[in-house]
RNA sequence: GCCGAAGUGGCGGAACAGGCAGACGCGCACGACUCAAAAUCGUGUUCCGUGAGGAGUGAGGGUUCGAUUCCCUCCUUCGGCACCA
């Protein structure tokens, strides 16, 4: 076998081959232990991705590297296929998304093919095929039955002129007009699908068992934002119920909750705040505020979450005219309004302490509020609130705080901080409130008022309300004959009978819900359908999920780490206690991988024109060069720009194998390798033994750089030893079989081929185990140790590698090098580190 | 503003026990082969210095015999959150 290297053939064999054989088949086996290695799936925009190979050739590498290690690995590959792309594109071209994701899904398998990596296609899912999205249904009843699933009126983005809801980014400009008319958008309140993320908080808090990055844990933990404090609740003076209809009613029925992390400062309260969408707003307006009112609570409905969140913003704000007790003292404190406080955090109403609160400093000092100090700090002039500049945020020494004065306050949170803990043990005495806690993270709104995705099983009966379609009923499947009317309404919605259809409980005429799921619903549960893709007794089948689960390694991108893979924890728990999933958590461990950056080092764009197709680079290169060079070019973890000049070393690289190992294979089936020296041989054989040392701890760390750079390196050193012509033949056969051993999981078609064709060896090498370090085969016979005077390197010592530390040390001492540095002095202190360096201080 | 990550040659990066800084590769330079070029092979390539030597891992300080690695302060870049009561 002398002939060229030519990746066409080679891979188009291999992969034919490998198909045919179901080489990559991954069955239940209780002899062996299992390993669920997960990468994202793809959303089937139509077009592979270099950042598709970025993410999958190094996982595939690992899951491969795991295989060889002995266990049996489930790899496997689907399509996130439901979404928004597929449907706007129907709207602007009227090719309908079933038929644009079906031809997608088609061409982006092959593509994923041609990248040789070891995916069970047996077991692929497409999440918006009937037989998948059955489960997605079924799914939402489980959750609804379990009382996670709920109705509440939510506010979206509207257009009064299309008459329509519209998602974020069909909302345009700074002035948030409609992308299709340019009418101003307003907000809008909408009966929309609820799940109840928030009750599994602190759960998802604890990553107890999972070896995460810490960067993500950090970037959930932020986004649950667990805040400790207190509740407390403040009636409204009964001269400000400006409430008609209710004429008589008791004080407490207008009760104001706030949520506080400071309890401790309620005495220095001075007025409330509610959100403009705070359900008293109305009652505490008095009559002559009524219009100012309105005006502020139309012109924050109108602006969007990020001008009205913006921290370098002036404070605005109204006054209702009424007033609330601050039941800790009794005293009378006027009720804001003002756009700070959010409706969707806490209670929507807040006790303002501007003594000892930013923000409620800036608004007391704007709106001329009375400032009172009631946390002293120690040794500190006392605080005045006409003269002081700013907030007072630290811990002190309470005043003016009735029987609390005097009761220390440090800058611990809740219990943790004596004065809130005395506090609130008194709040909860007199019914007045009690330590709380209040979380950041909100209920996933699930639906979208769209055609491309999962139906919502539920049917509405005037009589009868709500409820679940039965199951025996799923899928409710979409309508196919729908018109791509550009009108922004679903066209489940405006389909004639689509949602007519009979209340499961009465029998009557009903509707069914119109709006469809979000796609994250679909991705939350797919590691569990490739698991059983064809199963119709269930989402999975028992056997299957006893056996895989939990996913051992789950790879990707980190902009999912609050969407996705806060959803897929949220799912798994939630079924968990519904009796249906298994464990703690669905993935054990997480990696994720960096980004391509196009050659400007800026992120790849059509617009930008610096993007990368696999496709073409495949063709050129070869799968097994684009594999290697992806993995070698930057830290997978950092991703880099691409370097289209930079490949040319993994094209040298790939070509330099073939010729060493088909060559050196024909010298050794020729009998043209000769007995060489001892030292030769063992020469080699150390060096293969300290790569496949170092190689296989860098698969098992993620390490794909260093992987290649260790192959490269034991490539040139064993173009040395042949050069030199010392070695063995049975220390060379050695050398050619780990080397490919080592490389399969890389470069998967180019070690097969030469494995099976120019070493002769049985198909297939990704078959093998891997190669155990022989320990005694990679020890050194000779060290080299660094000498150093005082930390300056003068010298270094080739000894045995059996030389004892003393005998070093005399060595050192002896070394002209030294001497000449030690300039006749006597040193001070001879330092031995081990075998590994000698500093010499004078 | 808060939280997190990262700053090492011309470039991507390596150094995984606090112990030889710059592995491997790109690029570049020189040489061999060639009429020539490409490809290939070989040699060199952190900076300053002819040299001995000196400096050097974003900046400054500290701990240590010894710091890219540990600690403190600061700067820059990137990512996330952003009036969260």
């Amino acid at each position: 076998m002398s002939k060229a290297y030519n990746h066409k053939e080679i891979e188009a064999k291999w992969q034919q081959k490998w198909e045919a054989d179901g080489l990559y088949h991954a069955n239940i086996d209780p002899s062996k232990p299992k390993y669920y290695a997960l990468t994202m799936l793809p959303y089937p925009s139509g077009d592979l991705h270099i950042g598709h190979w970025y993410a999958m050739t190094p996982s595939d590498a690992r899951a491969r590297y795991m295989r060889m290690k002995g266990y049996n690995v489930l790899f496997p590959m689907g399509f996130d296929a439901f979404g928004l792309p597929a449907e706007n594109a129907a709207i602007k071209s009227g090719i309908h998304p079933m038929i644009r994701t079906r031809d997608n899904v088609v061409r982006m398998r092959q593509q994923l093919r041609s990248m040789g990596a070891m995916f069970d296609w047996r077991r692929e899912a497409v999440s918006s095929e009937p037989e998948y999205y059955r489960w997605t249904e079924w799914f939402f009843i489980q959750l609804y039955k379990n009382g996670l699933a709920y109705r509440k009126k939510s506010p979206v983005d509207f257009c009064p002129h299309c008459n329509t809801t519209l998602a974020r980014e069909q909302v345009w400009g700074d002035d948030r007009h409609c992308e299709r008319c340019s009418t101003p958008v307003i907000k809008k309140d909408l009966e929309q699908w609820f799940f109840r993320t928030t009750s599994y908080a602190d759960d998802l808090l604890s990553y107890e068992g999972m070896d995460w990055p810490e960067r993500v844990r950090v970037l959930q933990t932020n986004w649950i934002g667990k805040s400790e404090g207190a509740e407390v609740y403040f009636e409204i003076a009964p001269d400000s119920i400006n409430d008609t209809s209710k004429a008589g009613a008791s004080n407490n029925e207008y009760r104001m909750t706030i949520f506080t992390t400071r309890p401790d400062t309620l005495w220095g309260a001075t007025f409330m705040v509610i959100s403009p969408e705070h359900p008293l707003v109305d009652v505490l307006t008095t009559p002559e505020n009524k219009a100012a009112i309105h005006a502020y609570k139309l012109a924050a409905a109108r602006q969007s979450d990020i001008e009205r969140e913006a921290v370098d913003k002036e404070k605005t704000g109204v006054f209702t005219g009424g007033y609330a007790i601050n039941p800790v003292n009794g005293a009378k404190i006027p009720v804001w309004v003002a756009d700070y406080v959010l409706m969707s955090y806490g209670t929507g109403a807040i006790m303002a302490v501007p003594a000892h609160d930013e923000r409620d400093f800036a608004f007391a000092r704007k709106f001329n509020l009375p400032i009172i100090p009631v946390i002293q700090p120690e040794g500190e002039p006392d605080l005045d609130g006409a003269t002081m500049t700013e907030a007072y945020t630290g811990g002190g020494v309470m005043v003016n705080s009735a029987r609390f004065s005097g009761t220390q306050v440090n800058d611990k949170k809740g219990k943790e901080n004596p004065g809130i803990l005395a506090v609130a043990g008194w709040l909860e005495e007199k019914g007045i409130g009690k330590l709380a806690v209040t979380y950041k993270l909100r209920d996933w709104l699930i639906s979208r008022q769209r055609y491309w995705g999962s139906p919502i099983p539920m049917i509405h009966c005037q009589t009868c309300g709500w409820n679940p379609v039965p199951e025996e009923q799923l899928p409710i499947t979409l309508p196919e004959d729908v018109e791509w009317k550009p009108t922004g309404e679903s066209p489940l919605k405006l389909h004639p009978t689509w949602k007519n259809t009979a209340c499961p409980v009465c029998g009557g005429a009903a509707e069914r819900e119109t709006d469809t799921m979000d796609t994250f619903m679909c991705s939350s549960w797919y590691h569990l359908r490739y698991l059983s893709p064809t199963y119709d007794k269930g989402p999975f089948d028992p056997q299957e999920y006893d056996y895989w689960m939990p996913v051992d390694t789950y790879t990707g991108g980190i902009e999912h780490a609050n969407m996705h893979l806060m959803y897929t924890r949220f799912f798994h728990k939630a079924m968990r206690d519904a009796g249906i999933t298994k464990g703690r958590e669905p993935m054990v461990q997480l990696r994720n991988q960096g980004m391509v950056l196009g050659e400007d080092g800026d992120k790849m764009s059509k617009s930008k024109g610096n993007v990368i197709a696999p496709d073409d680079l495949v063709s050129v290169y070869g799968a097994d060069t684009v594999r290697a060079y992806l993995m070698f070019f930057a830290r997978w973890d950092m991703g880099a720009p691409w370097d289209s000049k930079g490949i040319e070393g993994t094209v040298r690289w790939v070509r330099r194998v073939w010729t060493l190992m088909t060559e050196v294979a024909g010298d050794l089936s020729e009998g043209r390798v000769g007995a060489g020296t001892e030292a030769g041989s063992r020469e080699l054989r150390r060096k293969v033994h300290q790569a496949l040392k170092r190689i296989s701890r860098d698969y098992q760390e993620f390490e794909f750089n260093t992987i290649v750079s260790g192959l490269m390196t034991l490539l040139n050193e064993m173009y040395k030893a042949r050069e030199a012509a010392n070695a063995d033949a049975a220390a060379w056969r050695e050398a050619l079989e780990v080397y490919l051993l080592m490389m399969a999981p890389v470069t998967p078609h180019i070690a097969e081929e030469l494995w099976t064709e120019a070493l002769g060896k049985p198909y297939s090498i990704h078959a093998q185990p891997w190669r155990e370090v022989d320990e005694a085969a990679a020890k050194d016979d000779e060290i080299t140790i660094p000498v150093q005077v005082n930390g300056k390197l003068r010298d270094r010592l080739t000894v045995p590698a059996e030389a004892s530390e003393a005998e070093i040390e005399a060595l050192a001492l002896a070394s002209e090098a030294v001497k000449r540095h030690l300039e006749g002095k006597t040193p001070k202190k001879v330092i031995v580190a081990q075998k590994r360096l000698i500093n010499i201080v004078v």
